[in-house]
DNA sequence: ATGGCCACCCGAGGTGGA
């Protein structure tokens, strides 16, 4: 089973990268982030996926697509740590469990970064009343907005003190980690591994980025896990326009 | 030589992203 997490920015622009993945990289489930639209005016991807859509105008909005074949037995578009804003979906598919997440921003310690704060304590709350994370199959993916430690940053002296990297939120995804979930990617390598450049300065060809998107599993799934692929290249292209992330597909063995 | 922000709103330029 292969899932693909990837923020989109703009589902509408980048339809055409999303189905070429879909193809090439034969994805079972795909989990978007910022799609920056409505559920009515969402765009055909492929025809073969059906897409569960928690969207919104203009800003945010997430969904999660799956092979038409494979069942999903539930879905919850959002969550009480929205807030308004569409940022969370969860799907049951058998015996997973997958949460697809765009976190806040922020801002430096305004009224986003609280928002961003209370958002990842409701986050936990969801996990830890819903699952066992010694038991279950959960994978939880996406935009979490947050470098998590010194090697996610391109340079941690320049990110020092700012959105993304600030110790309270570094703090708030240690404690997401401490409710039982690996970060598969770190789990796999200690190579410095960037998901994110921003569009301006050619960040992406001078290899200035950050990790902002993530796989964090529960325990068994860890086992389930046979590799993960970043596909810098995607990113890299330059037509169409590409999307400010880096898509990320892990494998799991089915059971 | 190369590349130097993009997409949304809508129909200009302001705003949010990170």
């Amino acid at each position: 089973m292969r899932v693909l997490t990837f923020n989109v920015n703009s589902i509408r622009a980048r339809k055409e990268i999303v189905r070429d993945l879909f193809y090439y990289k034969s994805i079972d489930i795909a989990c978007l982030q910022e799609i920056k639209t409505t559920e009515e005016n969402f765009p055909q991807i492929h025809p073969e996926y059906k897409c569960y859509i928690h969207g919104q105008k203009q800003y945010n909005g997430v969904a999660t697509c799956v092979r038409s074949r494979i069942e999903v037995d539930k879905v919850q578009k959002g969550f009480p740590g929205e807030e308004g804003e569409s940022r969370f979906i969860y799907t049951q598919i058998g015996k997973w469990h997958l949460i697809n997440i765009y976190a806040p921003l922020g801002d430096l310690y305004g009224e986003r970064f609280h928002y961003k704060i209370r958002f990842y304590r409701r986050l936990r709350e969801f996990v830890s009343q819903n699952f066992n994370l010694h038991k279950d199959l959960v994978v939880l993916c996406g935009d979490l907005n947050i470098a998590h430690q010194a090697i996610d940053v391109w340079d941690p002296q320049q990110w020092e003190g700012k959105v993304v990297f600030l110790p309270e939120e570094r703090i708030e995804f240690d404690k997401l980690l401490g409710l039982g979930f690996v970060d598969i990617l770190r789990y796999s390598t200690n190579r410095q591994i960037f998901t994110f450049y921003d569009y301006r300065g050619g960040a992406v060809y001078k290899g200035e980025g950050l990790r902002l998107d993530y796989f964090l599993v529960s325990k068994p799934v860890v086992k389930l896990t046979k590799g993960i692929e970043v596909l810098l290249n995607v990113r890299k292209r330059k037509k169409p326009t590409p999307s400010d992330h880096v898509p990320l597909i892990v494998e799991f063995r089915n059971v």
